[in-house]
DNA sequence: TATGAATGAGATTTCATTCAT
DNA sequence: CATGAATGAAATCTCATTCAT
């Protein structure tokens, strides 16, 4: 019974990824509430029932969607495992650009998923132990390679992340409250934000003496 | 026409008042999509009718539970005026200790609006156009007046306060979407933020010039 | 108590005038269900509760707005009563042109009243007592006179009186159902069916006979 | 694309009809507006929200029970039709007889359909294009046939129609409000009246010379 | 597994009417 | 008598979810 048909299997992902996908389009243009499983089935060009073959009820179908980003993001991790040799200004101009550029094509979709992570408890809990905490400690850890590298001053490695997921996140809301400064010319707010957290962190100085 | 009869004015404010109460109550308590009209009417002691009397719809009652929180906010406006005559540090540490205590006693109200703004275009648009481009201008001022008097290196002042509102605003959405951390020693992080910017700025060197 | 104080009384019935002109612009103008009793307490320029003073209910307000138009129609009885000394073809003529010409002026009242009478088994039974069942007896009485004076053939005057007042309401319904062309040339389809009548009710020649 | 499966089609269409015979029931008891959406639901043995699946709100039950008898009136389509053998006397006798009985039968549904249609403006004009114009256009296309075959005298078809069309409505009219005359002797009444029309409109002699 | 018709709980909103001032 | 704020019943409609086929 539980003996894992990889056919089957693959069906069934194929399946599950041809529901989000569509669940991705609705939720984006209409956000999560008026977004109905019905507009998600004829998106993905199937019946309303067969979705609950698949995720457990609406929210599970969010939910997931949310994980998917997770993936994508995980690029991310890849990312930030490969900076570890790069020099923490290359580090923070790659990451601001890279978050700023993906926002800047996910906006509708950022501004359906946002709301409702933040709402929704179960949704909420998943994202930060799926994503956001483990991203975070990604980030302490490079930081603190590079205070053990002595390439940083004496700031706690937590709090410079929660400074950076905050600036990031924070651009990511100015951009759903209607502030368009920051996505029209996302370069140079990027080159600001890392000029001052460079400068702010003492991070100009030591890399420059290696 | 309407000669405005101050004793019915001051009634009919009271029992705005009074509903606005109840609706953040109930907002805060259980979002905004799971608060009925008929919560807060109960919450108020009143009619569901009633509410309507004074309210055009439930999302006119959002919108001016935010509107209200204007009216706290513009409190920061006064802040930021009499911040003339502060150095750089004094008012960057003051604002982010006044913004992330705020933020803290409101967590739950924040949870219910932030979604909510975010959703609904028209209350998005209500709050920027309100709330947020009003305090950004002022900031923006307050920066250029520290760049007039060399207080300030050539940063863009549209710039700083982006980076500013993005912090408050980040720091916010961490704090909704679960990490603690922040809000557990908001003081800390006060001063470390502040801090990176103000080295990051320059602002610390001008400051003792003086 | 219930002496009748005459002042009292004229400033009474002002006020009912006052609130049944409101109510019948504003009947005319959204129908009975849509119009709302706050809607013809601000054309009168009265508040909501006043009006119940003067009426007991919203039903009421729709029931002497049809008795005022029994006053007016009345008229017609004294129309009908002058009538006597007209020859039938001439009688027949005036109430065509008549009705006709009074519902091209009423028409939004009407399809505003004509519903509810028919809908409102209260209403409709004052309607057809107070208002069509005199007047149908008015037109029996002269069309039993015709006949005594042999200026009409053997039909039986109550069937005529049907026939007359069904054309004339047919006519109404006509209008009200969207068919202009009886509204758009009134004066040439009197004609015609007065031309039908006295044709077919042999009206035209014991008339020429005397 | 929306290959029409015969089988559900036929489902479909016993369903709605279920509705619609539900709605009849209902509105005939207690007119449209107090009828109410759950009342039809338990009449029909379903649940509200079905009603839903198969029209788009009240309004449209409401038009689609009109548009039902639509075809109960193409019978007479067929009969004006067929008519075309008849001499005008006997169409004449046809359509009031057939007109009247069915009316009274249908007494209550159409206490409750004329008001609403009389007020509702989209279902006004809907029933003015499917039902009332194109009936007039069969009774013209009729009448000009005959004035072609000189049985009919000068008298303008348009205008004959709308006379014809005006007693029956008006007849109905009658009922409605309450003169229950007609309706007791439907046939005394429509042999008057097809005497008053045939004789009025000289249909009786060109008749004969036949 | 896919379908989609049926379900029915639930929420917003309107508005005639009352009544304290 | 006049006012108009308060009332709360009542009705429409939506939509996530189920389940028989």
């Amino acid at each position: 019974m539980t003996a894992t048909d990889p056919i089957k299997d693959a069906v069934t992902q194929a399946r599950q990824r041809q529901i989000l996908e569509a669940a991705v389009t609705v939720f984006a243009e209409k956000g999560y509430h008026r977004a109905t499983i019905r507009d998600i089935a004829r998106t993905a060009g199937i019946a309303d029932g067969t979705i609950y073959n698949y995720f457990k009820n609406k929210q599970d179908v969010m939910m997931n969607v949310v994980l998917q980003m997770a993936e994508v993001s995980s690029l991310m991790e890849d990312v930030l495992q490969a900076a570890q040799t790069m020099t923490p200004a290359q580090l923070l101009a790659m990451v601001f650009q890279n978050r700023l550029r993906t926002l800047r094509k996910n906006l509708p979709l950022t501004r359906a998923i946002f709301p409702q992570v933040v709402t929704d408890s179960e949704l909420q809990q998943m994202f930060f132990e799926e994503l956001l905490l483990p991203n975070m400690e990604k980030g302490e850890a490079v930081f603190q390679a590079y205070r053990d590298r002595h390439q940083l001053g004496g700031a706690d490695p937590k709090m410079i992340v929660r400074g950076l997921f905050s600036v990031i996140f924070g651009t990511i809301m100015m951009a759903l409250l209607g502030d368009t400064f920051i996505l029209d010319d996302t370069d140079a707010f990027s080159e600001q934000m890392t000029d001052i957290f460079l400068h702010g962190l003492n991070l100009d100085q030591p890399e420059r003496e290696q």
